[in-house]
DNA sequence: AACTTCCATCGTATTATTACGATAAAGCAC
DNA sequence: GTGCTTTATCGTAATAATACGATGGAAGTT
């Protein structure tokens, strides 16, 4: 027991939740903010700002990258992360058709 | 260790995260879904349409409730849970604010 | 009162997450 | 080649989350 079983649910749940667990940890949030302050930086920049070793940094940015919120291209001996600005919209969008939904949800009690 | 200190993080980050975090799981957000489409309905209906134990659903309905998603009314014996719009709108006015900040920030690798 | 229904909470087991130090791999400088 | 910098990964430890059955408490019914 303990595991979530993924098969019972339907995609956009799935994909709501995948999204949303991304943003759950406010050190991945930081991070995001700090990608969109910069515009791009190198992981080394992010460690300069967090409160974290570099070793929980790069974890962080690697489930950032799994939910494709960011994506980072090499240079020379370091690694350029920004966030990806499609993801982010795919994203907004499955949160804002979720929450006009309940706009609409009058409460019956 | 193992543990996040949220002191380390900024107002604005831990509240975006909390909110991921009432999301982050697919049966909580199957749960908005149901109290979306009835409008409002007993936790016993929403026991029915999941494939979890009733006191599964009842700790994530409590999770839903400490991130201010839902409030419960007493109904008699039974409770009846509808979504918080206005919570849900604070929830969304901080992501987009967050997203459309990513908008602006163009890749420089 | 006795019984049923509905829900929350407790206790517990399993898995996931978070965090760190240490190490490894890749690229640059010399 | 040796060394230096940068990042990812491994190993490990501690905490959090998920799920269930069992129990308890509140409200209604008989």
């Amino acid at each position: 027991m303990g595991t979530t079983k993924t098969a019972n649910y339907a995609i956009t749940e799935l994909r709501i939740a995948g999204y949303a667990k991304a943003l759950a940890h406010p050190a991945r949030v930081a991070i995001l903010n700090v990608l969109i302050r910069k515009s791009a930086c190198m992981c080394g920049d992010i460690v300069d700002e967090l409160p974290l070793a570099q070793s929980t940094v790069s974890q962080h940015l690697r489930e950032l990258k799994v939910a494709g919120l960011i994506q980072g291209s090499i240079d020379g001996p370091s690694v350029c992360y920004c966030v990806n600005p499609e993801a982010m919209a795919d994203m907004m969008s499955l949160f804002s058709a979720f929450s006009s939904d309940s706009r609409a949800a009058a409460c019956a009690c």
